[in-house]
DNA sequence: TCCGCCTTGTATCAAATGTTACAAACGACA
DNA sequence: TGTCGTTTGTAACATTTGATACAAGGCGGA
């Protein structure tokens, strides 16, 4: 059976309670797949023609680069869905091969019964806008930082965003080791050019903690 | 009053016909607005409360950079929708600043109206939904794109996906200039490039024509 | 055929970043 | 207090790319 205390917690079925959660999957054709440790769950490529939801365990998605070599993208743990933007859209295939960590229940919705789903109750319905659009919103975000050229470039942006029109003191919410990588540059190279804004003047760096000294040369930064 | 047979041709009312969307729209409560040439339709930053569709004319994005320059971003002509992507999710706020090129009528649909329409017309809530995540998906592509460290990465990466498990001889389907352009980089040092793997016998160029010689040394390229 | 335009090939120099390595500062914990 | 592991600061050198300029090749129209 499925435990609707634990899908009430998955993100696209937040806001209803397990008992309203019960009476919509009373009649819904779907289905609670079993697997022990490193199986494959679906392999990349693979027609995405489900809702996947992680119920127990964890399982974790990988890429195969051209040679083979596989890297690991992202660790997904219960109660959260697979690939919710793979689901409908031109390319609805899986972007990664999936692959359990642990021992996991999978509970499989066929996209017609979702979509049924999606139609049926306003809550599920906004949850899955809302999921599918915060990423879309996060990757956009995340293009326009790959697009900067400089690192000054990325470090002005991210610092001004965070500081909106407050206070010019900002802590920064990542280590630089993630800050680095969410810049898709180096660490070393990040902190050289934390340290040539200060020791111009513009910022000053102290550890996670940046001031804001000159905000107009912050801003002339971004011209290029 | 609406024309339908125009509607009917934007992405999210596709297969409807005009006396079925005419049906729906009998009591919704929507708008339409009429807006001269250079009118400002919203501001950067307003909240995404209603979706808009553009029933005649065509619009344009625009951003401010800090500097208060701006930058024309995409047009949007008829029968497009606006900024669909942002109705929902956690940062439901137009990124971009939206400009008439062209005096136009805009059809206004409440969020809540919208979502209604959502949940009585399968038609409309699969458009919708395939249409943000062919975003997402489409957004996804470019962010590996622009995570290759390398030119060389991306021509591999590039060159490889086009070939998939075919000839040997590929057609670029872009100008050398509109590639540089997809891959954020500059037009000679895409060229430069080109030549350099041209050179090392592993592809040869020919202007827009280019042969795999070397499989294995471009798999090679992707690893680092 | 000749001319002009657009695309592509190539060169040079400067600027930015990656790579690698190591030191210093901090935090948690015994 | 002292030690260990993690995060941050810095340095030197090699690569890669951007900027800019110009030449060469293809293509269409006069």
């Amino acid at each position: 059976m499925i435990d609707f205390e634990i899908l009430s917690k998955s993100p696209v079925f937040t806001g209803l309670n397990p008992v309203q959660l019960a009476g919509l999957f009373k009649d819904l054709p779907c289905q609670v797949r079993r697997l022990d440790k490193n199986a494959l769950v679906v392999s990349a490529g693979e027609e995405c023609s489900s809702l996947i939801i992680v119920l127990s365990g964890s399982v974790k998605g990988e890429m195969t680069d051209y040679t083979g070599k596989t890297i690991k993208i992202e660790d997904i743990p219960a109660p959260r869905p697979l690939a919710a933007a793979f689901l409908f859209g031109k390319n609805n295939y899986f972007p990664v091969t999936v692959i359990t960590n642990t021992p996991v229940e999978l509970l499989h919705i066929p996209k017609i019964e979702f979509l049924k789903l999606l139609q049926k109750d306003r809550h599920i319905l906004t949850n899955y806008l809302n999921s599918i659009s915060s990423r879309t919103q996060f990757l956009s975000q995340r293009i326009r930082f790959l697009s900067f050229r400089t690192i000054r470039q990325k470090i002005a942006h991210y610092i001004l965003d965070l500081a909106g029109n407050k206070l010019s003191s900002v802590e920064l919410p990542l280590s630089q080791e993630d800050l680095a990588e969410f810049f898709g540059v180096t660490r070393p190279a990040l902190a050289r050019s934390l340290g040539e804004l200060g020791q111009e003047g513009i910022i000053e760096v102290n550890r996670r903690t940046i001031r804001i000294l000159d905000k107009q040369r912050m801003n002339d930064l971004l011209r290029g």
